[in-house]
DNA sequence: ACCGCCGGGTGCC
DNA sequence: ACCGCCGGGTGCC
């Protein structure tokens, strides 16, 4: 195996929340965060610095063999008892060839231990002998050390050619860049296979399928069925010869069994199905060999969608089939490998996986049938815990489930494919060379070849996708409507107040040139401000702005509420050094929030000074500060008074039930404090509501959603949703009304709060309200919101400077603060 | 390796 | 001859 490329986390840069190019779909600081620091710097931040030529000596010694052009791996080995410096050089499969040259080999362990740059080889020619050969060996890095990498190789009598330019990112121009992101954006698009054909489902299915099922269902069967080579590998005489590595092997390359169901439409029921049909044994369905030694199938869920799984198979069973689904989930989970491999479905969540993994975990020594990732994207990093957890599972089949596979970025698809074993691809040197660096650098090639090896596995279809020119399904229309809200008198002088202050702030950071180093504090201006366009009571009691003279006791006592602010403003926040959900939150004095343990081992690692990882203030063990527990839940003692905007709400509510009790609506809000403001006057007028938001258990969350989506007529007529709670998944086709009472960062985040309910299943028009008050923070959102796209774009080729001045000029355009 | 390097054998032309 | 030259043994790191 090779040794992969070590990186420090701390090589990110700074991540703005209002137009980072690294998430299109983030809405919190910290998925931005995490988005940048799962990019690996040598693999888009990186120039060629030259090439040479090397010799790799001892081939009679190793089995490994290379093809003319074959892309070779180079591995310090500096535990080599013959040399320390010693640098192995291995083929795409891992099979050792030899070995560098010593002197050169001194020379590259330097510069590769000390990451100065990252060697790579290919062999171009073949060799006239059986001891040694040549190599060309490119050399990569960050600009800073090209110079000392030169030098290092001097100083050894070793030139780098620099003449060959085969970096392609130099000659970018602008709409090159829109091309490929253009191309990058519908890599999941026109997937559709239609030679498939339709498959019925199996006796044991209770349920008839409709088309776009039968589809699917057929699709997958010929995925984990046919025997077709895998992308760009071909035969070639007695030999599997793949072209994008220039690999060949006498053994037929693993295949693809599985792939990902790219689908926003009813994809835990189609694989309800398949698992029923092809678990139960169907009778029908001859032509799979099973494999004796595999078992049941697994499936992975987030904990949100767990309910939505039990359902689907409660939903599909027909009455003389026995299945037996087991929920490996909570502490009484039976962790007997005997009885789970016994099973036919196993059903369990990201959190118990990687929980269990490293710790006699029982999920993985079973040899699957199957195993199916739900919500695929939970896994797209793939240095956190779960994704490694999920890498490490034993399978014949492999289904991944996602509406979103591609987020942001390229990278975003190496962990998915890793999953799938798409060799050589599963190594991350592999993916880097030959995929994620000439798709950053923008070659087109490059890009070409990714979008070859996701269509070779992924079903994609959309609402909008059609077979033989008619669509698949036809959803009810949708309208879309923006309602101005006038701020009371009253309102809006608590709202200038509050503004004005918050300029003064900011105006300041910004003539400093300290908006970035003080973002916590910017977020939280910008946080209260939206607060008081949705509700005068919803902005904390405010310890006022910083007075530079602060004691420790109060400065401590700002950072707790910045802290709590940030935990309970509806934003989940990241850990950006685990990149996990922050436990045990600490905030730091520069206000940065990080689990307890993480930071504290930051701290420990670096002596002396150590530094934020996020912004490279300096930090110390004792200054880091908690959360006391919650005293008294929003402390709200005074009279519930009104606001415009619950005014605006309540006004829509009260028409559309006097038009048609039997509408059902979804009241969406990122504060659930808001949420709670709104139940006052929901039971004055007497409607009956339901409400979902992310501090909710598993348990109570599916009630709710059971009780919401049933047809009872003295059942809920409204939803209050949290937007946080209302991710991808969520099937809440019972409203066809959707109140989104104040704008997100990000738009596609309201997108997929609103396609809950505009999605398979729904049979109404869908009728959405947007509340924005007029004059305020929201408008200027709604700006930014457009001019969001923009800069994704822009971003694409952009460099980390203009980045910076773009984060800055979007919180001016925020605050109205013209300088 | 049809090389380079090592070290022993050898020694006018 | 404390050299050169020859030819056999040998060989990744």
């Amino acid at each position: 195996m090779f040794r992969r490329w070590g990186w420090s986390f701390r090589d990110f840069e700074e991540i703005d929340l209002f137009s980072d190019r690294y998430d299109t779909n983030a809405q919190t600081l910290s998925q931005a965060i995490r988005a940048a620091a799962t990019e690996e710097p040598d693999a888009d931040g990186s120039v060629l610095f030259g090439q040479m030529k090397g010799t790799v000596v001892g081939l009679r010694y190793y089995t490994g063999v290379v093809n003319r052009g074959e892309m070779v791996g180079l591995v310090r080995q500096p535990q080599n008892p013959y040399d320390r410096n010693a640098v192995m050089v291995a083929n795409v499969y891992g099979h050792q060839v030899g070995h560098i040259k010593k002197e050169l080999a001194a020379a590259m362990a330097q510069i590769m231990d000390n990451n100065l740059a990252k060697v790579e080889g290919v062999v171009y020619s073949g060799t006239n002998n059986a001891f040694s050969m040549p190599v060309t060996l490119s050399f990569w890095g960050k600009e800073e050390n090209k110079e000392n990498v030169t030098k290092a190789l001097a100083r050894r009598g070793f030139r780098l050619e620099t003449s060959v330019g085969s970096g392609s990112g130099s000659g970018g121009n602008f709409s090159f860049f829109l091309q490929l992101k253009n191309a990058f954006d519908n890599l999941f698009e026109g997937l559709m296979e239609s030679k498939d054909g339709e498959k019925e489902a199996a006796d044991a299915v209770s349920t008839p399928l409709l088309p776009h099922q039968k589809q699917a269902l057929s699709w997958m069967c010929a995925r984990e069925n046919k025997s077709s080579l895998p992308p760009f590998w071909e035969k070639r005489g007695e030999l599997y010869y793949n072209s994008l590595t220039c690999f060949s092997s006498k053994e037929v390359p693993e295949r693809v069994r599985g792939g990902i169901l790219a689908d926003d439409m009813g994809l835990r029921s189609i694989l309800t199905h398949f698992s029923r049909v092809f678990s139960g044994g169907d009778p029908t369905i001859p032509d799979i060999p099973e494999d004796p030694s595999a078992t049941a199938t697994l499936i992975v869920c987030p904990l949100s969608v767990l309910s939505n799984w039990l359902d689907q198979f409660e939903q599909h069973v027909s009455v003389n089939v026995k299945l037996n689904v087991y929920l490996y989930y909570g502490s009484e989970r039976n962790r007997s490998e005997k009885f789970l491999s016994s099973q036919d479905v196993v059903i369990t969540t990201y959190n118990v996986l990687s929980a269990d993994f490293g710790n006699k975990s029982p999920l993985h020594k079973i040899n699957w049938l199957r195993v199916v990732l739900d919500e695929g994207h939970f896994i797209r990093n793939p240095n956190a815990q779960m994704s490694k957890a999920v890498l490490e599972l034993k399978a014949s089949r492999r289904w991944i489930l996602s509406g979103t596979p591609i987020q942001n970025s390229v990278k975003d698809l190496w962990t998915l494919l890793a999953f799938l074993r798409l060799k050589p691809f599963d190594v991350r040197e592999w993916w880097n060379r030959v995929i994620q660096r000439p798709v950053t650098q923008g070659d087109r090639t490059g890009l070409q070849n990714l979008q070859t090896l996701v269509k070779c596995v992924t079903l994609r279809r959309t609402k909008t996708s059609e077979v033989n020119g008619r669509p698949l399904v036809v959803l009810p229309e949708k309208a879309v409507f923006v309602e101005q809200v006038e701020l009371s008198p009253e309102e809006r002088a608590e709202y200038e107040l509050a503004n004005s202050e918050g300029q003064k702030t900011i105006r300041r950071y910004v003539a400093e040139g300290s908006v970035l180093k003080n973002y916590a504090d910017v977020l939280a201006i910008l946080m209260r401000l939206r607060q008081h366009c949705c509700h005068p009571d919803l902005p904390t009691k405010s310890s006022s702005d910083s007075s530079s003279d602060a004691t420790p006791a109060e400065l401590r006592q700002r950072l707790i509420e910045k802290l709590r602010l940030v935990l309970v403003s509806g934003s989940d926040e990241e850990c950006s050094v685990c990149l996990d959900s922050v436990r045990f939150p600490v905030i730091t004095h520069c206000a940065h929030v990080y689990c307890r343990p993480c930071i504290a081992k930051v701290i420990s690692t670096q002596e002396e000074r150590a530094r934020c990882p996020l912004c490279r203030s300096d930090i110390r063990q004792n200054e880091l500060v908690e959360v006391p527990e919650e005293e008294d839940t929003g402390g709200n003692t005074k009279q519930w008074r009104t606001s415009s905007k619950v005014q605006a709400l309540m006004g829509n509510l009260l028409r559309l039930r006097l038009n048609d009790q039997s509408i059902k609506c979804l009241v969406v809000s990122q504060f659930t404090r808001f949420l709670t403001v709104l139940e006052t006057p929901l039971r004055e007028e007497g409607f009956s509501f339901v409400r979902l938001d992310g501090t909710m258990t598993q348990k109570r969350r599916a009630q709710v959603i059971q009780d919401f989506q049933s047809s009872s007529s003295d059942g809920p007529s409204i939803m209050l949703l949290s937007l946080k709670a209302g991710g991808v998944g969520l099937n809440l086709t019972a409203a066809s009304h959707v109140f989104l009472m104040d704008p997100a960062w990000n738009p596609a985040t309201e997108e997929q709060c609103i396609d809950r309910c505009h999605r398979l299943g729904q049979k109404k028009k869908v009728v959405v309200t947007k509340f924005i008050v007029k004059d305020s923070v929201e408008e200027n959102m709604v700006k930014i919101q457009k001019k969001k796209q923009d800069l994704v774009e822009k971003a694409f080729g952009a460099s980390s400077n203009s980045k910076k001045s773009s984060r800055i000029d979007d919180i001016k355009t925020l605050m109205e603060i013209t300088i």
